[in-house]
RNA sequence: UGGGGCGUAGCCAAGUGGUAAGGCAUCGGGUUUUGAUCCCGUGUACCGCAGGUUCGAAUCCUGCCGCCCCAGCCA
């Protein structure tokens, strides 16, 4: 599916949505995106960010960013940046509209007293070790706190003293009174405020106190009078204490809450504190590495946003969750980049070309026009320059070449893109026996690479010329981790694939290629898509593959 | 022996009682100055299993099996 026929998409969500619609229940139509800022978006995000944003748009509604900031110790406002950055290079517009759960810090406040009020919850003392033995386990039901019959006006002032600072944390929080026996633990009282001497990020010294995910969540749709309040998948069982509260509290409306899966990609993880892992330990640069799934990662990688937003709207939105096979994801960047990416030439791995019978002078200037994206006409030609020594790919020559290999061997001939034929006249080899040059010639006839006579060639090469290309570094990278669901046989940290990069140092470039920035990504002719990394310079190129070509020779060998 | 979900080809996924879409991958073939792209073709899916209802069930009922999530003062 394209992202033209976007209001085509049909999933139960659209579906329900379309019900309420039809039923008159809403007005407007109000989802939201609410990113905790403790790590940086991955392609998970993504999805859930075209769904909110994208039910919002095809509706007529609107979608709030709210950072969901309750928790000081882990959040942090490069996060928060960070985030935005992102959500904008995605392609989605949100100014308007960014919220955080700690705007509404003071009306959350004022709802936990009416819950005291209520005789809905209550201040207790009991220790956190205390607290998870009287929670009882999966199959035993709890026990209830001794603390749960305080009188409310004791809740009330404990409750004052905790929003103080008179207590340590840890001493005291506050729960909600439900159902110790409940089935579904997060009814077993849950705690809905805890004591953090912490700053920050927004309200800074203000609070001690603040409010659990289950607390602030359903409350800040209700405040923003979300209508759909779309999350993933292990919320399920959060959604009765979602419910309860706004049953219980004056609240302005009353989302409702609906869960999809979560995206899983192969050879690779996305969950923030596993990522997070990967930085500290090394294996990885930083968030913005170009093997992580961060929409950093892939931005500098040279993914574009439009290919991630068409890939996970294929995908669709379910409740079943499976894993989705990386190959896919490359398979839609592929599929973008081949209509839009210009095209180059540039040599990985040089083998070096002396053309014995192309003129010695070097003032002979012979200009070749190469065509810069067969795809786009727009984009118009280049002028190429040949010269009598040149570079070809090493393994695009054998000196024994097997049945099907149709490339450059002895005695062969070749087309030079856009540029002649070549024939091999000899192999020059270093006392080791590694080959390290070739002696060719050209056909002056076949300029352009025509066949004057019509005579076939079966392979067709890219080349750069040797004085006129620049030299750069080049990062391969390739799977993140060796396994499709990476701790399937153990520790997942020992899946981490050691050859994750491959960085070549002696590549050689067209002229060109350095004038195209890290946001713009190219096709080199016969190897893949490629884009200048952030660090890349004029003196010191560096350019990062995006994603191989697909291969079917290499393949079958 | 608790609660909540999910189970359609290798992967994603339509389907909502009338006799199994589509995409990706795979494997063939054609075109090609990128072994790319493009174009054609290619799958016996015991619709988790077993019963039942029905003229007819992936779709309804019952029972079973498998997988995922939940015992943070994380989100």
């Amino acid at each position: 599916m394209t992202e033209k026929n976007l209001s085509q998409k049909n999933d139960f969500i659209r579906e329900i949505i379309r019900g309420d619609i039809a039923a008159n229940l809403h007005e407007k139509i109000v989802t939201r995106f609410p990113p905790e800022p403790n790590g940086y978006l991955h392609i998970g995000h993504a999805k859930s960010i075209c769904l909110n944003f994208g039910v919002a748009q095809e509706f007529q509604g609107l979608c709030n960013l709210r950072f969901d900031d309750t928790n000081p110790t882990k959040e942090d406002q490069i996060y928060i940046d960070a985030i935005k950055f992102d959500l904008t290079w995605l392609g989605f517009n949100f100014e308007n509209n960014i919220r955080y759960t700690s705007d509404y810090f003071e009306q959350l406040y004022d709802w936990a007293i009416e819950l005291i009020n209520k005789g809905l919850a209550y201040v207790d003392d009991l220790s956190p070790d205390e607290m998870r033995s009287y929670r009882g386990t999966l199959t035993e039901p709890g026990i209830e706190s001794p603390s749960r019959n305080r009188e409310i006006a004791e809740n009330l002032d404990l409750f004052e003293r905790m929003k103080n600072g008179e207590f340590e944390e840890g001493k005291m929080s506050l729960r909600a009174k439900i159902d110790m026996q409940s089935g579904n633990l997060n009814l077993r009282d849950p705690v809905i405020y805890r004591i953090m001497h912490a700053n920050h990020p927004r309200t800074n010294n203000n609070w001690c106190i603040y409010p659990m995910y289950d607390f602030g969540h359903g409350q800040s749709d209700a405040i923003e009078n979300v209508t759909h309040s779309l999350c993933t998948l292990e919320f399920e069982d959060h959604r009765p204490l979602y419910e309860w509260f706004l049953e219980n509290l004056s609240i302005p409306s009353k989302p409702k809450q609906y869960e999809f899966s979560r995206l899983n990609l192969s050879h690779t993880i996305l969950s923030k504190r596993r990522l997070l892992k990967l930085i500290e330990c090394g294996y990885v640069t930083g968030w913005n590495d170009p093997r992580m799934p961060t929409l950093a990662g892939l931005r500098r990688r040279g993914v574009p946003p439009e290919a991630i937003r068409d890939f996970v709207g294929r995908l669709g939105v379910t409740k079943s969750d499976g894993i989705v096979e990386m190959s896919y994801f490359e398979n839609t960047v592929r599929e973008h980049l081949n209509v839009t990416a210009q095209r180059r030439m540039a040599v990985l791995n040089p083998l070096k070309i002396v053309i014995e019978n192309y003129p010695e002078d070097p003032q002979f200037k012979d200009e070749l026009e190469a065509t810069n994206n067969p795809n786009n006409e727009d984009d118009g030609f280049r002028r190429l320059l040949f010269s009598r020594e040149i570079y070809i790919e090493h393994n695009d020559f054998m000196e024994n070449p097997t049945k099907k290999f149709f490339r450059l061997g002895p005695g062969r001939e070749v087309r030079l893109r856009y540029a002649y034929l070549i024939i091999c006249k000899e192999v020059i080899k270093d006392k080791k026996g590694n080959i390290i040059e070739l002696r060719c010639h050209y056909d002056p006839a076949s300029r352009g690479g025509n066949s004057p006579d019509g005579r076939k060639v079966k392979g067709t090469l890219h080349w750069v010329s040797a004085n006129h290309s620049k030299k750069a570094t080049i990062n391969l990278y390739n799977e993140l981790f060796t396994e499709a669901i990476p701790g399937s046989n153990g520790d997942w940290i020992e899946d981490v694939n050691k050859t994750s990069l491959e960085s070549l140092t002696n590549c050689f470039l067209e002229p060109s290629i350095l004038d195209f920035k890290s946001n713009t990504t190219i096709q080199f002719e016969r190897l893949g898509y490629f884009c200048a990394d952030l660090n890349s310079t004029q003196e010191n190129p560096i350019f990062n593959r995006t994603v191989p070509l697909r291969d079917t020779w290499a393949k079958k060998t």
